[in-house]
DNA sequence: TCTCAATGCTGTGCATACCAAGCATTTGGT
DNA sequence: ACCAAATGCTTGGTATGCACAGCATTGAGA
């Protein structure tokens, strides 16, 4: 059971792999065990388990049971589940769209906003 | 019969029923019969129908297929699922959650413009 | 009138999310 | 050494997501 162990990669490409990963090292630095964690979502350890190692995919009441009990926010939890990345259009203007219609925001603001937006995808990524 | 009827509430309370009927208002402005919206989304048009009503709870698979099949951004789809209403205040975060979700940005850069979104927010109304 | 196509909805059944109980290992106290 | 408690994991069962086949209704055209 050496030459074809299947020790966990570092960077596993599934998404339900991350996903877990990302949870379990939350976890893991908030100092939590699996029932500690178990008792503050109110879900079962064994699942919780198998979330983390990646053999299901968790409902979205799971996800954001386990989200509020980490402090982390929801949309990282689901941006980690792969739910922004695959069918979404990736070149997404969704950004410039929310900051655009966003009433919050007076239109001097919108328009600075957008240049702070745009300058940052310049620099990070200028081939697209 | 009359007295103890239960017409649907034009306000449900319910989460769930809120979701179904967010899709099926954007499915209707589409121009969309459920077997069309069905073949966009490879979901069986029975199981969208019950969605719709709210007689069942789509997992994320299923969430982010309809999202993509209406060009409705996933974000708005969980906010109306009720996701995002735990830890967050469940105003108007459209904005925010497109920030964070940005894939084209680092998370220093997402950092960076939620402080320059907040710090808006601030100065243009503080009583809300 | 009858027909036929398109709409939404109902049943039945399989796949999977999720839980309760218990096992294997480790750690620390006596 | 023994025991007790805590850790993560395995097993077997139940609830629910989801699909396939088919029903009921409506509307257009012959």
């Amino acid at each position: 059971m050496a030459t074809t162990d299947e020790t966990e990669s570092t960077t596993p490409n599934n998404p339900r792999q991350m996903l877990g990963e990302f949870i379990r090292v939350q976890r893991q630095m908030a100092n939590l065990s699996l029932r500690q964690l178990s008792a503050l979502t109110e879900i079962s350890n064994p699942y919780l388990s198998q979330v983390e190692r990646g053999l299901h995919e968790p409902s979205i009441r799971v996800l954001k049971s386990i989200a509020n009990a980490l402090n982390v926010s929801s949309e990282i939890l689901f941006e980690q589940a792969g739910l922004f990345t695959s069918t979404e259009d990736p070149g997404s203007e969704a950004t410039e769209a929310a900051i655009r219609t966003d009433r919050r925001l007076s239109e001097a603001q919108r328009h600075a906003l957008l240049g702070v937006y745009r300058s940052f995808l310049e620099t990070s990524e200028e081939g697209d």
